[in-house]
DNA sequence: ATAATTTGTTTTCGCGTACAACATATAGAA
DNA sequence: TTCTATATGTTGTACGCGAAAACAAATTAT
């Protein structure tokens, strides 16, 4: 049996992390008052708590504004820019590195762009650690607290191995011996599923700041399709984190062979690979050059755009009916392409789920952002400082 | 923002509500010391937070056994059966009415079986109502801590609304108007997803006690099919507690229209309706006579029951693609053909699951309860008070 | 009988939040 | 300028709760 007895620290644990979050959703400056208020704890814990975050590097204070309001100033309190993380990533056409701080703000970043289906770990991991080298090296004394790797394929993150990335050709490997000690700043690396990690971001825009949505569903268009579910503010990760695999529903029995045995695949249909080859494009073509195509009046690239937005759409009215999450969110390709495919993918979803008639689908593009899981991945490791930042304080 | 500060009042209502489900927890029945071995609390802390559970008639001590090891015989301790639920059900076959203790018990129960498809809902709610008093009747002083009413169908549970129920015939009305305060022992009456109800009574074998599956999707068939996804040991309710319509995921997009406006829903191929239809039998007939079908060999009903399995599989491989939850739980009459269709369906999961290569996935019935979700409801109602003893200790 | 062992209770202590009073710093009115 | 109102932040005391240790109780083994 694993739930322990709630000791008195127990209690500080708790209520630190929460003036910390508190600070971090915020999206003005909050004062200690304002902390109290908003926490419904008295001023004076409010302001022993937030002493000891300040003393302790999470949180820190601002000049107070010259223009106030009646009463004493208050004086502004933000998450501290001391404290770091490390978000990596390799996908099928780029590697990024990126340090973000507790106020989310990209430190500093390195992407680099290629083709890497089918590419060499050994090789690929050096080289994503040269570049997570010289990253690290603009941290200017910052506080790393820790590293993420997001990687497109099935991730055991307990174990630290990559089970498949199919899109890359790797199976069954572990990253983190791939990159030296100081490529990850002497933390250990944790590592994730690229869309469960893009996901994230826009769960919080920052690490603590919730974002506009709390229930969606993210759908992450590369090669493939990843996807990831989250609920009230979480990613659902499922029993052993492989969840979300969105782009493996079955969209129609009789549908062509996928990669992964079954037949009918979304990703068959709505998969950056199989959606430009039904355009008639050559498999590198950008979604600009598919839109330039539709506005052309094309026949093969609007059939091919009609039948992934009907692949979509059958696809996410079950997984809706299922968690009943009214707003999903494309990324990567499919988030450039939105608006070609909203009409057939709305009216497929008015359709077929249960709950339309009561509650409006919302359909909409993730930010592009070229890198989100690396980004994802280091608000991880920053969110973990936050849900206890005594570790951090005492 | 909502999460408030945790009080040193929080730390007791935690503790007490963590001894009060340890205790139902346990099988067997756990002592004093016991309690604090689990919980790694102190025998001080608990003994105090139990002295008040038994003084607040939350739990209560059993006589210590005539046969005991070394040292002081321990006091064991049981949930206390002064503390019931009233669990009404409503479905297309049959009305329930149930009073359920804190261990778990059936104390009373009534079922009247009979066909309601189509019924009108004053006189079923009010023929359900006088059911309840009867039963009502036998709780012998204990405490009714509340009610709660299962129904086939779309609830807003906020509201107290039911908004469509496609079996019974019934939309947008709230059932509790139907039901007078008799009826219901004075408390407010809770009304839920009747598949969600009943997947609660697989995830929690008694009030606080785990059942033997923490993350499993449930199907309940009846006429139509419905569902619930169970994770970490809670139904994943959704946004608006709509989660788990897995009779309406898209099997076919080719296939047959559905009720719902939409075409080849699972419900289609598997439902009671449409299984027994594509067998040959009267819409009144049972799994039994189905399988003696089988068993002679007729063609139609072995065509019938290779066509369930395979549109389960499809969509319950997407469920499983999404959720990554490796356990299915068949309920209604699903559950009484399982072995019937399991060759199938375990074949198309194979193929279409993509975790299916490390992970093995396990399908069983669900127990024979006729009516599981009338439990799973004064469950509920349980549970809050396990979640929180201290408004009932203090 | 005596020792050993395990359970349950009691007492004292420390920690953390609540509460109230107070100090601090501004805006606005007399 | 001076006084008042208002709001923020700090200080000191009180209270509640769990931790730890000592003790009492009830049984088995020697």
């Amino acid at each position: 049996m694993e739930p322990l007895g709630a000791r008195q620290s127990t209690l500080r644990e708790s209520n630190l992390s929460l003036v910390a979050r508190t600070v971090c959703a915020s999206p003005a400056p909050l004062s200690r008052a304002g902390v109290a208020a908003r926490t419904s704890m008295t001023r004076s814990t409010v302001s022993r708590l937030v002493d000891d975050l300040v003393a302790g590097g999470v949180l820190a204070e601002l000049e107070p504004p010259a223009v106030t309001g009646p009463g004493r100033p208050a004086i502004p309190l933000v998450p501290s820019s001391g404290l770091v993380a490390l978000g990596l990533q390799v996908n099928a056409s780029y590697l990024a590195a990126r340090l973000v701080d507790l106020r989310g703000r990209v430190v500093a970043e390195h992407v680099e762009y290629d083709d890497l289906v089918g590419c060499d770990p050994r090789s690929t991991l050096g080289r994503l650690g040269a570049m997570s080298k010289q990253v690290l090296g603009q941290a200017q004394g910052a506080r790393l607290v820790g590293a993420g790797l997001a990687l497109p394929g099935i991730v055991s993150s307990g174990s630290g191995r990559l089970l498949l990335a199919p899109n890359l050709g790797w199976s069954d490997l572990e990253p983190a011996a791939f990159l030296d000690d100081e490529a990850v700043g002497g933390t250990p690396l944790r590592i994730g599923n690229e869309a469960d990690l893009a996901a994230r971001t826009v769960a919080q825009v920052a690490p603590g700041r919730p974002g506009r949505l709390a229930d969606f569903i993210y759908l992450s268009g590369e090669i493939g399709i990843g996807g990831a579910a989250v609920v009230d503010g979480q990613v659902m990760s499922g029993r052993h984190g492989w969840a979300g695999e969105v782009g493996h529903v079955c969209v129609d029995p009789d549908g062509p062979p996928c990669r992964c045995g079954s037949t009918g695949c979304l990703e068959q249909y709505a998969g950056r690979q199989a959606l430009v080859a039904a355009a008639g494009l050559a498999p590198d073509a950008t979604p600009a050059e598919l839109a330039e195509r539709l506005r052309s009046g094309d026949s093969r690239a609007k059939t091919a755009v009609a039948s992934a937005a009907w692949a979509l759409g059958i696809a996410l009215a079950g997984v809706v009916n299922v968690l009943d999450i009214p707003a999903i969110v494309l990324g990567g390709h499919l988030g450039q392409i939105t608006e070609l495919l909203r009409p057939d993918l709305e009216q497929q979803l008015r359709r077929r789920v249960l709950s339309a008639r009561w509650v409006a689908l919302t359909i909409e593009p993730a930010d592009g952002d070229p890198a989100p899981g690396a980004t994802g991945a280091a608000q991880l490791e920053l969110t973990a400082v936050l849900a206890n930042p005594a570790k951090w304080v005492d």
